[in-house]
DNA sequence: TGTACATCAGTGAACGCGCGTTCACTGATGTAC
DNA sequence: TGTACATCAGTGAACGCGCGTTCACTGATGTAC
């Protein structure tokens, strides 16, 4: 509950106060438990204590709720990337490792706003600020990236886009495989932040073995 | 047309004569068009031209027969990997990457198939068969690791079980990201088979140079 | 070969349900004077 | 400070819709003799 600037038990009036966040917190919170398909504008509308018109005073559609969630997430998730990357410091290596972990971190924590960002089936030409949010997200791993290749000795630097591409799509398989907290989650012999760590680190190694050949 | 024993232009009779076929052909159409939540029993019913009821002769429920189009889809992809592996000939290095190509191929081009496998929300605890058969598709993943490790010089071998997890969260990473055939998917400068490629070869070096450390 | 009959695989109508969305409306709030 | 009024953010009822599933039924098929 901390959309409500009200008292947690004072009765609310005629105006809710904070609808838009009250609804997406709902949204949320249905799509956690029933994946992006199973969200209802008519339940998230309920959980809020509200009728099912209300939504649309705050969005045209339910497609827009759902563009909205997921644009906040990119967001967030990029934060959440920036801070772990921290400018590489001390050492980009060891602030690699973070970004990975922050990556995993924020599946976990929150699957319903990560099934909005890759799950949910919207595209991104109908939806320009949620692409440019994703690119953004993308721009802080592919710095990294950039960071961890100019530290690397040998000539022959590998290309930052491919190597933050191969990064991305290794944590992403890693999350939606392993660290989901649905019922399609795969048993793991290992945590998925160690699966992860482990696989970063051959890479790496290959990337470092190739610029030196 | 393939599930239809009569005339492509003969009448069908009362009977329909592989309605179960005909069923998961239309939902696989549904689940390429909409996603695996748009699917309907309904839509399926209707586009094999049965009435709605009539696909109860067959399926419990709308989870079964999901979990049956899951199910023969685990099946058909074992095959498909398992005929790319080919024993590991002539060698396992080349073998490898025929797998990961398998791999893609098969998500681009039964993208349905492949997000009723993996986006489906199936929960493996209640579909034991399903289980099962996505463990043996893993097991061939995992048979051409070993194989791989196998042939690698040095004494210190990593274990086969997590470079499985790893090529396989890879793989499965490129294609729900790149691959796929919906709106969802992102653009990319080069081809999926190209990344994944790049990304299993610098792996496979870094494995081989921390087993001659 | 013919016939009686069991079984299989369909039909079509109906059920209750919840959805997304719109509409005219109204209570609450903010603002100009 | 008080008041008139515009605007905002809700209500509640209704719409058409399609869904999953069940039911009693029936046409078609296979089989025993």
């Amino acid at each position: 509950m901390t959309w409500d600037p009200q008292e947690p038990n004072k009765k609310r009036g005629y105006h809710h106060g904070n609808l838009r966040e009250a609804l997406i917190e709902a949204a949320l919170r249905l799509i956690g438990e029933k994946g992006p398909a199973g969200f209802t504008v008519a339940e998230a509308a309920r959980a809020a204590g509200v009728s099912p018109a209300a939504p649309y005073r705050h969005f045209r559609d339910r497609d827009e709720m759902m563009a909205d969630i997921a644009r906040r997430g990119f967001e967030s998730f990029a934060i959440r990337l920036r801070a772990a990357w921290d400018h590489g410091k001390p050492l980009p290596a060891d602030a690699f490792q973070r970004v990975g972990r922050a990556y995993l971190a924020f599946a976990r924590e929150e699957p319903a706003t990560y099934s909005a960002m890759f799950e949910s089936g919207l595209s991104f030409s109908s939806h320009p600020a949620l692409h440019a949010a994703s690119d953004a997200a993308f721009a802080v791993l592919r710095e990294a990236c950039e960071a961890v290749i100019a530290g690397m000795p040998g000539a022959k630097k590998p290309p930052a886009m491919m190597v933050a591409l191969h990064i991305w799509a290794q944590s992403h398989g890693i999350a939606s495989l392993f660290a989901r907290g649905d019922a399609a989650r795969r048993p793991l012999p290992m945590s998925p932040e160690d699966l992860l760590e482990a696989s970063v680190l051959i890479y790496l190694d290959g990337l470092r073995n190739a610029s030196n050949r």
